[in-house]
DNA sequence: TAGGATTAGTAACCAATGTTACCAATGTTG
DNA sequence: CAACATTGGTAACATTGGTTACTAATCCTA
């Protein structure tokens, strides 16, 4: 493991809170092994048993479906300092929904699944150097995954209220209505461009430029681009709610 | 703690694997505290930071959402052995999207996040009895807890898969490849009646019946009631990729 | 086995959203 | 500042799915 990797673990939510000597510390007791792959190669194949937890160290990853005719299609990427696998390893049927091959040359780390599930005791024989990582570290890492699976879980949570939701104008007030808690002012900038909100929306951008201008239309709210002013807060929380 | 609820828990997905003693064993040193509440008492206020995670002993539970004129609309509810807030508990902003509510006289018992955030070491002064909680039973409860987040995420990432589908009939064509690839068999039955599957895939029931005898139409698949026959695989499959 | 309950199919109509294609406003860069 | 790129608005039309209300088939129970 060399320094620049290290430095990229240091940001890797997995090592959030510790210090780059504790870190240091611990990675022999939760490095599996470290891997090289050549373009194309082939990580993991759809269906593997997955036992680790992959960290991409440098290099790419892509996350492949497979087509009935055998050809893969990408379900996304994995850059550096990404991780995958991460849901699976801890899960029921610990199977790989999808296929991982390398993009470029690329290197990954496998951390030990096993770290999360039991505490390190001292190591045996020529493992005997496992033991280093101590209690309080051993315990914020597993707090750190603890707490990256929940905030997924959540996150995922939102992006179902918004999917689930009646109608697009009811995304629309949910979402301007998140953003008006977040401050308490009913003056703000979305983050998102049209595209963006669009596609966050799951639906075409048209479709979303011509609620928006209903809601100015209905005196909800009035906008200019991303600016945004709430005009009736209240009429607004009762469309988020789908009245 | 009673004879009662500890047959209760022993069922809980959070004490998996484990036996009536060792769960007796680490109870001390994970229940924070057990507590009464009366028809309609509040648990949590929207908002609250939640430190612990609930188990519903006897009794109902109600998550609420608020209303902008203060009332309060009901988003589901807890039956005994069921959990709240074991998301928001490890979450990095750990603040509780919903007011919980006790529907009827309900009985809860708090489980210490914090059990789950480090190692029980000896307990000091009249908390000595705590450290009665053996490292095998301490990293099995930890273990299950990250089973459960990540099996949550996985169900919530498919879910979001079939909600983001372009259309029913792809829905339609993804579950069915789903339930063939299980059995590897063309016919077989579909777990859930109309009314379900229409919920499951956020649709209207006759809708659902529609796009069903459109593919009966197009001989892709052939049906009576929750008995299904695919008779174009391939069909199928490029339907389930949005084709 | 008669009669009610449940489950599924059907059809007509309507509302919401997608699609396409174009335009206007603004930003960017040589 | 001219030319191009990007972003957002607009309108017409097509498609999807929701709604309602009714019917048919099956199941269940007295």
């Amino acid at each position: 493991m060399d320094k620049k990797s290290t430095a990229l673990l240091s940001k890797n939510c997995i090592f959030e809170g510790l210090t780059a000597e504790q870190i240091n510390g611990i990675l022999p007791c939760i490095v599996e092994s470290e891997r090289s792959f050549r373009d194309g190669e082939c990580v993991y194949e759809k269906g593997a048993e997955v036992r680790d937890l992959g960290v991409v160290l440098g290099g790419k990853l892509l996350v492949q479906s497979e087509n009935a005719d055998g050809s893969h299609a990408s379900a996304g990427s994995i850059e550096p300092n990404g991780m995958f696998g991460e849901l699976v390893v801890f899960s029921t049927d610990g199977v790989l929904p999808h296929r991982v091959v390398a993009c470029g040359d690329t290197t990954v780390l496998f951390l030990s699944g096993d770290f999360f599930r039991q505490l390190c005791g001292g190591g045996k024989g020529k493992d005997a150097d496992k033991a280093a990582c101590c209690r309080e570290v051993h315990s914020e890492v597993v707090n750190n995954m603890l707490r990256m699976l929940s905030d997924k879980a959540i996150l995922l949570g939102k992006k179902i209220a918004y999917l689930t939701a009646p109608d697009l104008k009811t995304k629309i007030a949910m979402y301007l209505c998140e953003l008006y808690e977040l401050s308490r002012v009913t003056t703000f900038n979305m983050p998102l461009n049209r595209d963006r909100l669009a596609e966050f929306f799951s639906v075409a951008r048209p479709s979303l430029s011509r609620e928006l201008i209903n809601l100015k239309n209905q005196n909800v709210i009035d906008f200019y681009r991303s600016s945004v002013k709430i005009l009736d807060l209240e009429a607004l929380y009762a469309m988020a709610r789908g009245e």
